[in-house]
DNA sequence: ACAACATATGAGTATATGTTCATATGTTCA
DNA sequence: TGAACATATGAACATATACTCATATGTTGT
């Protein structure tokens, strides 16, 4: 019981399976990097306000009701990992979606939390 | 520029809006909470496993490369997050994925990666 | 250039979290 | 029942991280 079968690891699920190949390990070590971006609740919430308009940090700080210097860290974190882009307008900072993903990211955890209800 | 528009945030896109409404700041939580799962690199990698078959914390370990412990306690995390269920054979106990959200999770994610990468 | 405003950033601190070690629980077989 | 195996669990420790405070950077209008 000591056979260590490392290396290519086949996706054994041939209907219904979205991922054709599965990652690599340093590439898993990314996806965990990304997802633990989603996975703080400042963020999450940023992300949140953003999916409905576009905002400046002054008013992400006021709808989340929290510091103007958390909200600027998290939104660092948020741009780092290519999730938030900013433009400058005026004085303002304004703060935008910078990946459609993030919205289906959004959507599938919805649903496996719904589902979980159940 | 006081004004605290609290409350019901609706979402204003029309078209390829897979969310039809914002979630509560409750739900957001819970959302963060369940990402926060998939944002650790050792829970990843079981996931990864787990994806193209059901596997023993034994054969976990080894695969990882990891203590039997470790591997152990994060099941326990995957597991009452409902990513992953167990099923006893003998003294062994088999694990796999409970929620085929997973693999579209894992799968947006990469996706967002791969868009990163051009 | 200066004042007022908006955001970014670094240091410090408190908390959360992942791994290890030791041990408990549970299962099988003789 | 007892030994061997497989997994779970609790405590302890080290590291990561999110917030706060103070301050720097950047922009606008006078």
């Amino acid at each position: 019981m000591n056979d260590k079968e490392n290396g290519a690891i086949p996706c054994e699920q041939d209907d219904g399976c979205v991922i054709s190949e599965l990652p690599d390990t340093e590439t898993l070590y990314d996806l965990a990097e990304l997802f633990k971006v989603f996975g703080d609740s400042t963020r999450i919430r940023i992300l949140a306000a953003l999916m409905g308009k576009e905002m400046c940090v002054y008013h992400l700080s006021q709808e989340l009701e929290m510091g103007q210097s958390a909200i600027s860290h998290q939104l660092r974190v948020l741009r780092s990992s290519g999730l938030v882009k900013a433009t400058r307008n005026g004085k303002e900072m304004v703060y935008s979606l910078d990946d459609d993903h993030v919205k289906t990211i959004f959507a599938q955890g919805l649903e496996h939390i719904e589902h979980k209800k159940n």
